[in-house]
RNA sequence: AAACUUUCGCGGC
C-alpha cells in the first residue's frame, strides 16, 4: 500500500495523470482496496497535472468507498484546486462539507484559499481573511502564510503594501526564509526597484543566507528584461565565485 | 506515506 502511494506520488511529480488512472486500476484489479491515503495520493496525481473535472469525480467516487472517508489533507488538496480554478462557490461547499464532518480547516487550507484569492487579484478578500485569522488567533500565520501574501501584493505591483505586511507578519514572529528573500528579490526587480532588489541580496549574505539558484536566477532574470548586461554578468560572476551552479 | 509559497522549464485546461 506504502508502495502505491509513493508510486502516485511519482506520477504526480512527473505529471502522468493517465498512469495514475492505470496504476490504480491495476491495483484495484490486484485486490488491493483503496484507502484514504490511497485517494489523497491519487488525487494528488490529478491535481498537480491541474485535472480539476477528474480531480472532482474521483472526490465524489471516493466518498461513496467505505472507509474512504476525505481527511484534512484530502480537503486542503481539492480545496487548492478548485481554488485555483477561481471556483470560490465549490470551494465554499467544500468548507462546510468539513465542518459537517467535524474536520477543522487548518493553516494550510487556509493558505491555499488565500494564495486563490491572491492570484485571482480579489487583494481585498485575501487581505480581509488575513486580518481575521490573526485577530481570531485561530492560527499564526507560519512562513508560508508571509511568502505567499508578499508574492500576491507584488503580483499585482502593490509594492508598499507589501513591505508593510512584511512589517507586520515580522512584527507578529514569522520568520523569514530563503523563498522569503527571493520572493522580495522577485517583486522588486519586476518593478525595477534594483537598489531595493540588491539590498535584499545584501542583507541576505550579511546574514548568512545562502543564496540559491533561483536567487541569482530572479537577479539575472531582472537585469537581463532591464537590458542592463554588465549588472547581469556581474551577478553571474558573482554565483560562480560563491560557487552556485546555473540550472 | 498523502495537502500550501519564490525564478525558469515541462505538463494540463
Amino acid at each position: 500500500i506504502g508502495i502505491y502511494i509513493r508510486l502516485f506520488e511519482m506520477l504526480g511529480h512527473c505529471k502522468q495523470p493517465e498512469a495514475a488512472t492505470h496504476l490504480f486500476q491495476q491495483m484495484r484489479r490486484n485486490g488491493c482496496e483503496p484507502s484514504t491515503e490511497v485517494y489523497t495520493a491519487l488525487l494528488s496525481a490529478y491535481t498537480r497535472s491541474n485535472r480539476l473535472n477528474l480531480a472532482l469525480s474521483t472526490f465524489k467516487q471516493m466518498k461513496q468507498q467505505p472507509d474512504c472517508f476525505p481527511n484534512i489533507y484530502t480537503y486542503s488538496l481539492m480545496i487548492k484546486a478548485c481554488s485555483d480554478a477561481c471556483d470560490f462557490d465549490l470551494v465554499r461547499t467544500l468548507l462546510l462539507e468539513m465542518g459537517s464532518a467535524g474536520i477543522e480547516p487548518n493553516i494550510v487550507t487556509y493558505n491555499s484559499l488565500l494564495d486563490a484569492y491572491g492570484k485571482a487579484g480579489l487583494l481585498d478578500k485575501m487581505e480581509n481573511l488575513l486580518l481575521s485569522l490573526i485577530n481570531n488567533k485561530v492560527f499564526k500565520p507560519n512562513v508560508w502564510t508571509q511568502n505567499m501574501i508578499l508574492k500576491n501584493f507584488g503580483k499585482w505591483g502593490q509594492v508598499t503594501k507589501m513591505e508593510e505586511w512584511y512589517e507586520r507578519l515580522t512584527s507578529l514572529g514569522v520568520e523569514s526564509d530563503i523563498t522569503t528573500l527571493n520572493t522580495l528579490m522577485s517583486v522588486y526587480g519586476k518593478e525595477r526597484l534594483f537598489e531595493k532588489m540588491i539590498a535584499v541580496m545584501e542583507y541576505m549574505r550579511r546574514y548568512h543566507y545562502n543564496l540559491d539558484t533561483i536567487s541569482y536566477n530572479i537577479m539575472i532574470d531582472a537585469f537581463g528584461k532591464a537590458g542592463m548586461v554588465q549588472q547581469m554578468h556581474k551577478i553571474f560572476n558573482l554565483m560562480k565565485f560563491e560557487g552556485v551552479r546555473p540550472d
